[in-house]
Order: structure tokens, then C-alpha cells, then sequence
DNA sequence: CGAATCATTGAGTCTGGTCAAACATGGTGG
DNA sequence: CCACCATGTTTGACCAGACTCAATGATTCG
């Protein structure tokens, strides 16, 4: 097993060097486990710690006045996540595990000595904030302009390439692992309209479901019927300082 | 004139070093005029610059396929635009100007200079960041699972407070300088479903509206209305790096 | 003063929500 | 192995919030 997940994810995209792998190991010295269905952070509750999840899948999302829910993202091997607990003493967002989760918690002063050591990481670390920030912006725009069925669509382009990003055999056929309610509270949907549309894509020949698995059968119409980009290729990274 | 605009943005939030300042005043060396209405960087063209926003209100947004738009943020000054043009060789947003506006371009090399020299200013500018991301958050939940009332009243509390952070003199009276069309494109709605919430939110005694200004009458209930949480207030930075 | 932009209002439509029931699935304990 | 329960999926009938289209006022600007 590699010293740092975190490490791993940043490795695709730049080479490391030694004394920045082993300054992302000090992230992840320690482990804790997080069982399917736990709450990590609550809402509105103080958050000391951020985290690299190390395996699994989780979900941020918030909780309105009247009891819905919104999904904000979902967190994958390798992502930084509780960050916002940086800037704010109750976070802003709950933290919940979609499967069985191990995550390695870490204290904030330990990213400041980052900043301090590895100006280069540091600067990676924020290209990663912003090509997330991009892909919020992406569904606020879904959520604000599309239409039920394009939400629905982008959700399964989202998912596949970042399962895929994990594990490279994915191809065109993957197991979601969320219920039609996640994927509702997601994209602004209610659990039953997202069934009318899953349907809907079925029926249109763009995707076939069985037992729990989806398959791509139509890629370049799904990624139209969604206005789909994917934010995580084609990053320009030459101008990242020099590493340490 | 302060020498730059970030500076005085940042040095909100901590007492700014000389060297701090010196190395912020380089972002801005250069200025450039936009006029109302014009288009600063267009979604999907090169954008090789990064820029501080000196003077004026500028939004970000994109275009969809059918030729709807959604306003992903307003920009207001001392605001860092454009950053997404850090990691993607084609902007994935559009900047265009509301009023007429002062944008001093700086190259991204600068950035790399700065995380280098600076490591506190790099903290910092992440934390703005991700400040700037929990608003993001904030919006997509509001587009996801609020109602269209909700969302026209969080959009003025937020224009109200973001007015006031840069104008201490603005008290619950002030000039959204937005259309109705513009307000419907930030929130998801059209122009005509706007005006119809405004008027109920007048109605309601939330708020009063004469000669383009608005005046929020009753903050207490505006704020139950729209589930607004201002998330520029409250930040935790004790954990930055030392300065240089 | 005219043209253009913006705000307002009404009538009718439609996308997506609500409610409720039936159906599938999988895990559990007897 | 099977009955049972909990959870999740599917489907139908109906409803409502928000959209569309269209017309009329109000402002602003040249």
C-alpha cells in the first residue's frame, strides 16, 4: 500500500518528489474507520479535524429547514474533505458514508505547514479546490437551467469517470451505489422523478440498468442530453513553482 | 488610492507585512478599463490571465446549449476573477461587466511567485477560497431545494451584505443595479417569475422597492424566508502560517 | 421625441412534485 | 429453508409552482 492516498491522487498529475511524499504521509498517519450510513460531521457542529478519505465513498451535503436534504458532492478515495472546516468553527456541510469509509484525520496547522514547506504543493492543492469549484459551478448551472432528465444523465457521466478515476477497469458498466433518493437529493429531484428518468434514458436506448449495475450504451447522446464536461482531464499545471 | 485592492480586501481578515503588501501591489500593476456591458473573458477562448477586480461589479456565468444563461457569481472589488483560467487552458465561465469596471490582469506565473514567497498569502487566498466555495454550496442548495420566494430573498441579502462589506455606509437601503432578467438568470427563474416574488416579498412587508433601490424592512423574517447564512462573517484564521 | 430596454400583468401550459399503493430485494431469525 | 420485515423501486392519479407567450406601461438614453 502507497504511504498517502492524497499523494496518489496528486501523483496523476505532477511527479512528486520524495520530501513531498513523505510530507503528504505525515497527513495520513492516522486512521479511522467510518461505518456505511455514519455520520462523520454533523451540521452546525464544530469540526476540528479535516480528513483524506483513504477508501470508500462518502457524500457532503445539507439540510434545509423543512427537512430535505441537499447533496453537494461526492467524496472519493483521495479528496480532501471537512475543508471548509479551515475558515469556519461549525461546519457548513454534514460528512456521511455511503460505504464502508476509512478516513485519516489531520489537524489544520498541519496544512499551513505544507504551505510553509512545499509552496508547490500548496499551489497544487489549490488547482484541485478550483477544478472542484468548477465542477460545483457545472451542477449549479445543471440545477439552475437543465432539465430533470439532463441532471439525471450528467449524475451518471459524473459518477462513472470518477469511479473510473479510482479504478481503470471501469468501462462503460458500473455499479452506482446510490438510491434513486441519493441521486434526487443530488440533483434537486424527488426519488420518483428520478425513476421516471432513469426510465425515460432507458427507454431512449442511452443506458440499460440491471441488478443494481448501469451501463453506458450511448455515451456521446448522454454526454449532449447532460451538456456534460468533465473538469478532472486536461489540467494545465506548467506553471506550479519548483518543487521542494 | 491604496496600492492595491486585494490587499485591502485581504487585510480585512490579518494584518498585512510590508512585504505582503509590496508582493500583492505587483498583481496590480497593470489596469484595464471595462465598460458596462462588455465581455471580459469569453466561456470557451483562452484565457492566459488572471485579474483583480479594482473597480465596478462584473458577474461570472455560462451559456447553456439553448441559449439560457446561469450567473455563477457576482464580482465585486478586490475579488480575485478569472481563476479557473489557472488550470484550464479555455475559461470555463464568461466574465462580462455590470458597471463600468477597472481590472488589473496579471499573469499566472505571478501566483507560482507568490505561493513561493508568501506562504501566509497563499493560506489565505486559499481560504478566501473556500469561503467563496461554502457560498457556492449555499447557492446550490438554494437552487436544488428552495423555493423560488427563498431564493429571490437570499439573493438580496447577499447583495446588500457584499455592497455593505465594500461600502460601510450602506445600511438597509441600496441599489441592486441588477435587471430582473439578471436576478432570474443568478436564481434559476425567469425575469417574469422574479418580478412576481418581489412583489410578494413587497406585499409581505419584507421589503419596499422605489426607483431601483430596494430596502429590506423586516431582515429577520427576509433571512427566515431565504435560509441565509452570511458566510463572509466569522472566519477562523488563527492557523495561517507566520508571515514573511 | 423616438427607440430601446426594462418592469408589470394576465392567461394558459407543463415540468416536476405529492400521495399512495404495489412490487422487488435482501437480510434475519426461527 | 422460509416467513418476515425493512428498504428501495416502480407506477398511477392528481396537483401546483414556475414557465411561456403576449400585451401594456414605465424609464432611460441618444
Amino acid at each position: 500500500m502507497v504511504a498517502s492516498c492524497f499523494a496518489e491522487l496528486l501523483g496523476e498529475r505532477v511527479d512528486l518528489t520524495a520530501g513531498e511524499v513523505a510530507a503528504l504521509a505525515r497527513l495520513e498517519e492516522r486512521t479511522r474507520e467510518v461505518r456505511r450510513g455514519a455520520i462523520l460531521q454533523r451540521e452546525n457542529e464544530p469540526c476540528g479535524e479535516l480528513f483524506v478519505l483513504r477508501r470508500g465513498l462518502m457524500m457532503s451535503y445539507v439540510l434545509l429547514d423543512d427537512g430535505s436534504r441537499q447533496i453537494l458532492r461526492f467524496l472519493f478515495p483521495g479528496d480532501l474533505i471537512g475543508v471548509p472546516g479551515m475558515i469556519y468553527r461549525d461546519s457548513p456541510e454534514a460528512l456521511a458514508a455511503l460505504t464502508d469509509c476509512t478516513v485519516c484525520p489531520f489537524e489544520k496547522t498541519m496544512l499551513s505547514q505544507l504551505f510553509e514547506e512545499h509552496p508547490r504543493l500548496a499551489a497544487l492543492v489549490m488547482a484541485l479546490n478550483q477544478v472542484e469549484r468548477v465542477a460545483l459551478t457545472d451542477r449549479l448551472a445543471a440545477l439552475g437551467r437543465t432539465s430533470a432528465k439532463a441532471r439525471v444523465a450528467a449524475l451518471l457521466l459524473d459518477m462513472r469517470n470518477r469511479l473510473r478515476f479510482a479504478d481503470k477497469a471501469i468501462g462503460d458498466t458500473f455499479t452506482l451505489g446510490l438510491t434513486q433518493e441519493e441521486v434526487g437529493d443530488a440533483t434537486g429531484l424527488t426519488a420518483v422523478h428520478v425513476n421516471r428518468m432513469l426510465r425515460q434514458l432507458e427507454e431512449g436506448g442511452l443506458i440499460r440498468r440491471e441488478a443494481g449495475r448501469c451501463t453506458i450504451l450511448d455515451e456521446r447522446a448522454l454526454r449532449r442530453a447532460a451538456n456534460y464536461v468533465d473538469r478532472y482531464e486536461r489540467l494545465e499545471l506548467g506553471w506550479l513553482p519548483t518543487a521542494r
